[in-house]
DNA sequence: GTCTATACTCTGATAGAC
DNA sequence: GTCTATCAGAGTATAGAC
């Protein structure tokens, strides 16, 4: 008796292995289509299964862009999370840059997948954005304003400030095919990028 | 004789109005959804025409598409092709910074459509943006690494320095629902990105 | 767990009446 | 010039065999 050990979520090694060739391939696709121009035949070709099977792992077209997104923001939001209000203003600034620099150059496809999203008007976001986006960003704004009020860094308004982080960042892999068809040939742009931000944002924050 | 007046190309005032019409109408849905992502009959009804009588004014939803692409980037490079080599080194780099903040606050929709095609590999754009853009910026990158040899400006990166301005401005368009969800009520990001842009800039090209 | 076959809807585009 | 009707193809999702 009781012997319904059938659990409805069982998890094979196989299993792990498909869900995670769909989200590649999914995030490939999403991420240079938008929700809607993107389809699950392009999807299911480049993981290498058939469409019926890549529905018998999520449930809807639809599952697999949350399941993205929802992954997705746990690392978007970790580098501004770090920001610490002890640490050197100038230091936890421009650390603050890298870390999202960083996440453009190591994971770009996140970067457009966001950007995508945010460009449509966010429908699936914007509760996220208007409420735990906000507060953290009001938490860190504190901060920087109080670093200014000390003195420590210049008189900046501190939602734009971070506004500027993230336009100059994401910039590099949000644009990144303009980016590399205006530099031409023989540029690393994200070496380039790390120097340049550096510099301005040393510059911006100075007293 | 030779009565064939008619020519191919009649042009009453009904016609350039549903022409004008259909471009407002898919100027909304392609900035929002993108090629693939809006429809024909998204399009047509925000025109007030039935989806035929839509296709008797452009041959194709590609069509519509390239129409709007084509008026867009004759104001898009216009900013840039107005800084002037003989000007003042800082009143021109401001100057086209805010030239290209005024296109964001009063052309939004223009600056999406754009960021999607680039988000999507500007497979329209690429021409444009290795060929026309390119030689444009290497121009006006001259220019500024004139300016920075004779001291009148910092030594930057003239390319980086560009794509800061883009990122900036363009931010407020394209990223509008994010800026406004993270202000929050009270606010007029435009006012406020001109100021701080204004001295952001300044600090940045000071010697 | 995975496939073939298929149902059903949406979408771009055309034909032809008025 | 504008409409109704319609087609062909693509798209999401499901049924059911293996």
């Amino acid at each position: 008796m009781n012997e319904e050990r059938q659990q409805p979520r069982t998890r094979t090694r196989i299993q792990q292995r498909n869900r995670d060739l769909i989200r590649e391939a999914a995030l490939d696709v999403f991420s240079q289509q938008g929700f809607r121009g993107a389809t699950l035949d392009q999807i299911a070709e480049r993981a290498g299964l058939s469409k019926p099977n890549l529905l018998y792992y999520f449930p809807s077209k639809e599952a697999i862009h949350l399941d993205l997104l929802a992954r997705l923001l746990d690392a978007w939001l970790d580098p501004l999370r770090a920001l610490d209000p002890m640490g050197d203003p100038k230091a936890e600034i421009l650390g603050y840059m890298r870390r999202k620099l960083d996440l453009s150059r190591d994971f770009p496809r996140e970067s457009r997948l966001f950007a995508n999203e945010v460009l449509q008007g966010a429908p699936r976001l914007m509760e996220l954005l208007g409420g735990e986006l906000k507060a953290l960003v009001d938490e860190k704004s504190a901060v920087l304003r109080q670093w200014a009020e000390e003195g420590r860094i210049a008189n900046l308004p501190p939602q734009h400030l971070i506004f500027a982080i993230w336009a100059l960042t994401q910039h590099y892999a949000d644009f990144e095919v303009q980016v590399r068809a205006v530099l031409g040939e023989g540029h690393d742009p994200y070496a380039e990028a790390h120097e340049f931000l550096d510099l301005l944002f040393t510059k911006l924050i100075m007293p």
